[in-house]
DNA sequence: AAAACGGGGAC
DNA sequence: GTCCCAGTTTT
């Protein structure tokens, strides 16, 4: 049944007490989040800001939102724009939102604290298998393994696990693994062990072999590849798509932002200048004249392009056209977005955008002085 | 099972 | 340019 011979599960499961551990006490980087003790909550915000994110992205906003948010009292308590304006460019805005709604659970359930309960863990928003083992494990103590991108590598290497890694049956596979070669005595050290020698040795490209405390127990670098696994499905092409954006100058030099809908799509809850996807037999003006109207209820004349963003997302790319416009007809209405503002430029900054509208703001203030209406109109 | 969901660093 | 990261949720 396990792909695995049982004597290599053996030497392994030995290999992790006398060398995978001691290797991580050695090598262990000293993370905002690893002071002793741990504290769940700091514990739960890294886990899930390190969700498909990398450490040395994660760490100053880390820092940034424990000081702001200490516990899990004061995310609660916290206007959803605050908590999304210390996780703006962090990417994933849902996880935000979780993490906010969650907070709001512990106050209301549990005292103000995370439940030192797996399968009550497990019931909060945002966490899924990963993060609940994860906190499970490491603040309490619990004997999970928690399977993460890292984890999956080593383990596959290490066996040589034939099997593209998304299927559900691998999943299986390396699930059980990892669960047979946790330490029982130290589950949290196990699983950050593994995700150490991932982060540091065993890398996607180019791993440090020659580095490894497991060298000699694994399977694909003794068939002299270890880049070959875990196997993946090839990618497919990214669709590209056109959007336009209105920079919309009143009379005042206000511009005109609204914001997105918090609880569906793509950077839910985030600001930006209105606009969206142009059709195929539109001009780039007719686009954000359409959007406009669909979106706000607002007549446009669209005027001169400030700037064209390149931006990729994980799904799609895009190239958003940003034009300055002012409003023929109409007060802006919520027919398609949350709520809506007039800020000058230098207000910009108490609202959480995306990272191609803040293209557009760089645009904006690397010119000569402030957009006026009647520079352009 | 597949798609949606960001952004950045390494190569 | 490509890959992929301390994944979760929805369809």
């Amino acid at each position: 049944m396990s792909p695995t011979q049982p004597d290599h599960l053996a030497a392994l499961r030995l290999a992790v007490r006398r060398r995978l551990l001691p290797w991580f006490a050695r090598h262990a980087r000293d993370l905002p989040w690893r002071q002793e003790p741990r504290d769940p909550y700091a514990v739960w915000i890294s886990e899930i800001m390190l969700q498909q994110t990398r450490v040395d992205t994660v760490i100053p906003y880390f820092q940034r939102f424990m000081k702001r948010f200490p516990t899990p009292a004061h995310l609660a308590a916290a206007p959803m724009r605050d908590v999304l304006k210390h996780w703006e460019g962090l990417g994933y805005y849902a996880r935000a939102h979780r993490l906010h709604q969650a907070a709001q659970v512990l106050v209301r359930d549990y005292q103000g604290r995370l439940p030192d309960d797996p399968a009550l863990l497990a019931k909060l928003p945002g966490l899924g298998p990963y993060a609940t083992a994860a906190i499970a494990s490491l603040a309490f103590g619990h004997p999970r393994a928690a399977l993460d991108g890292n984890i999956m590598r080593v383990l596959a290497r290490l066996t040589a696990l034939p099997g593209d890694i998304t299927r559900s049956a691998t999943r299986r596979k390396l699930q059980h693994l990892a669960d047979t070669l946790l330490a029982p005595k130290h589950p949290g050290a196990t699983n950050e062990a593994w995700m150490e020698l991932g982060a540091l040795v065993c890398t996607p490209r180019n791993p440090r072999c020659s580095a490894c405390p497991l060298a000699r127990l694994c399977k694909a670098r003794a068939a002299g590849r270890p880049e070959a696994f875990p196997q993946k499905p090839k990618k497919k092409k990214l669709p590209h798509k056109v959007v336009g954006a209105a920079v919309i100058l009143n009379r005042s030099n206000q511009i005109l932002i609204a914001q997105r809908h918090p609880d569906k799509g793509m950077l839910n809850g985030l600001w930006e200048f209105p606009g969206g996807k142009r059709r195929d037999t539109e001009t780039m003006a007719g686009c954000i004249a359409r959007e406009l109207r669909e979106e706000m209820g607002l007549t446009l004349e669209v005027g001169p392009r400030l700037v064209i963003v390149h931006h990729a997302y994980s799904h799609f790319t895009i190239e958003l056209h940003a034009h300055f416009a002012r409003i023929l007809k109409g007060r802006p209405l919520h027919l398609d977005c949350a709520d809506h503002a007039w800020v000058t430029p230098d207000q910009f900054d108490a609202y959480p955008f995306s990272k191609a509208d803040h293209g557009i703001i760089n645009a904006m203030r690397a010119l000569p002085r402030p957009p006026r209406q009647r520079d352009y109109f």
